[in-house]
DNA sequence: CTGTATCCCGTAAGATACTG
DNA sequence: CAGTATCTTACGGGATACAG
């Protein structure tokens, strides 16, 4: 039942809000995703989430600033730039972690009918 | 480490996706986190988030579309309706609950100095 | 390859006023 | 009190082309 750590100074959803803060947009929390698996390039990162360059640079660079992702230029021949999680964005493993969860437990349910690479029946058990 | 229970079909960034899709904007999160501590009714929502009454009637249909409210109309005087959370919004708890701990725990460290009401001294042990 | 610069658009989000 | 209508704005997000 959603409590906290000791304190009331703060409410619930000002902590959920302050998160939020941080790990807002569509992108940030699946980048996280990718990069707690293994490090990426900034192409590589590109092409398996179908992002743009721009969008995945600007996400990139405030992630950054946020000392969620750490960017290491290689001296490899054309250049290539190696994206990866932090010590501190692994604290939001849980978070991610429990999205990955709950998208593979309950998004059908909640939704509906998903897209065609997952013809999942509706079992649909619980109650509303 | 990330994983997911029993199966590779799907992604782990596209199931967080799908719970992004879910609990995408600004405020469904926050209002999940209201109503899992008990119902409110729609002013007493309003005025505890500090959202105008049109975004909040708009997330809460939404959210109702997807069974993640309910929402009961009482028979009082100047009539009064009251939201609160279904069975399959508190499978989202996980996910409230990792949010709002990093939101205690890790958001001063990353974002720096906070709010004026809430002067945490930088307790930061841990490493970038 | 790694980005940035423009341009563009849809929508999320807010203010305000009003109706049942 | 509960919500909707209208209007407006800002920003998130995308395509494309280009620069280092």
């Amino acid at each position: 039942m959603l409590v906290c750590p000791g304190s009331e100074a703060k409410s619930q959803h000002q902590a959920v809000h302050d998160t939020l803060d941080v790990v807002s947009g569509k992108w940030k929390l699946i980048i996280l995703a990718v990069l707690l698996v293994r490090p990426y390039r900034f192409k590589e990162l590109s092409r398996e989430l179908g992002v743009s360059p721009r969008i995945l640079s600007k996400e990139l660079q405030e992630m950054e600033g946020h000392h969620l992702v750490t960017r290491t230029v290689c001296n490899t021949r054309p250049v290539s730039v190696e994206y990866a999680c932090t010590a501190h964005s692994r604290t939001l493993l849980p978070v991610v972690q429990a999205m990955a969860d709950w998208g593979y437990l309950h998004y059908e349910a909640v939704v509906g009918s998903k897209r065609p690479d997952d013809p999942t029946p509706r079992r649909h058990t619980d109650r509303d």
